[in-house]
DNA sequence: TATTGTTATACTCTATAACTATA
DNA sequence: TATAGTTATAGAGTATAACAATA
């Protein structure tokens, strides 16, 4: 349970600082990964995400109306769009990574470098396996 | 970002085992709580679960409608309500352990299990600080 | 026919404020 | 006055099925 468990002390730290810029955690996920990319299709980014495709819907119209994404075409494939981040989006994210970089720093602080890394390495392998696993046997 | 994305994988994972039961992730991590204990006061059990007092309200309310919990007063003070789960609960969790030892081993098949108990341990070090950096300090 | 994305629908949880009743 | 819990509201994501447009 320790997984669970802890992940929602985790995660209450990064929804106060994102609910503070009117975000969620999953419009921050989305934000995130669309930072850097010219545009993303919207199954791709769902994929990234994970986030399911009629879900995704939602989101990113809230996020339209906020004007922090923008839809537009696909030229070659007249059923995928892309979806990119505005210039309000791009200066929101550099705002916000400050204060997430903080929480980060928090964790830092509570296990030090060393620790720190350890557990990331640990969780990206853990993602990894649980990623192929889920794709050659289905959800568990 | 690495423990956000990891917890979306793994989440999902349970998230699957428990919605065959008809069960949310919180409502699990109720059961789980009061699993054992003769009955928990309802603001007790908020805290253990990281539900705030309003949603608990709405939570505890389909699950007794289902008839896994039931309230009753406490005689020393007025005001506090205890719950406890009932035997229809307690079968349900039995049930479903197994499901849920099933996601722990694919992740000690991932992992193996001195990465395992690495990670269990850097988790409840990190939960622990957590909390108390949260009591001294408030949110973030 | 298969794929991309949306719509429809119903449910559950989050979060804040206001309120009730006990203490 | 303070505490335990509920109610009122509004908003947001999950999940499944059905659908439209395009390939």
């Amino acid at each position: 349970m320790a997984l669970l468990r802890t992940r929602e002390a985790v995660v209450q730290r990064f929804r106060t600082v994102l609910s503070r810029h009117g975000l969620t955690e999953q419009q921050w996920r989305i934000l995130r990964a669309l930072d850097g990319h010219e545009g993303l299709e919207i199954s791709l980014l769902a994929e990234q995400c994970r986030i399911l495709l009629p879900s995704m819907t939602g989101i990113l119209r809230r996020m339209e109306q906020r004007g922090l994404v923008r839809r537009y075409a696909n030229q070659a494939d007249g059923r995928s769009i892309r979806v990119r981040l505005t210039e309000t989006a791009q200066a929101l994210v550099e705002e916000i990574k400050p204060e997430v970089v903080g929480v980060y720093a928090e964790i830092e602080r509570i296990l030090g470098q060393r620790k720190l890394e350890q557990l990331y390495a640990l969780l990206e392998e853990l993602e990894a396996g649980l990623l192929e696993g889920g794709r050659r046997s289905g959800a568990v």
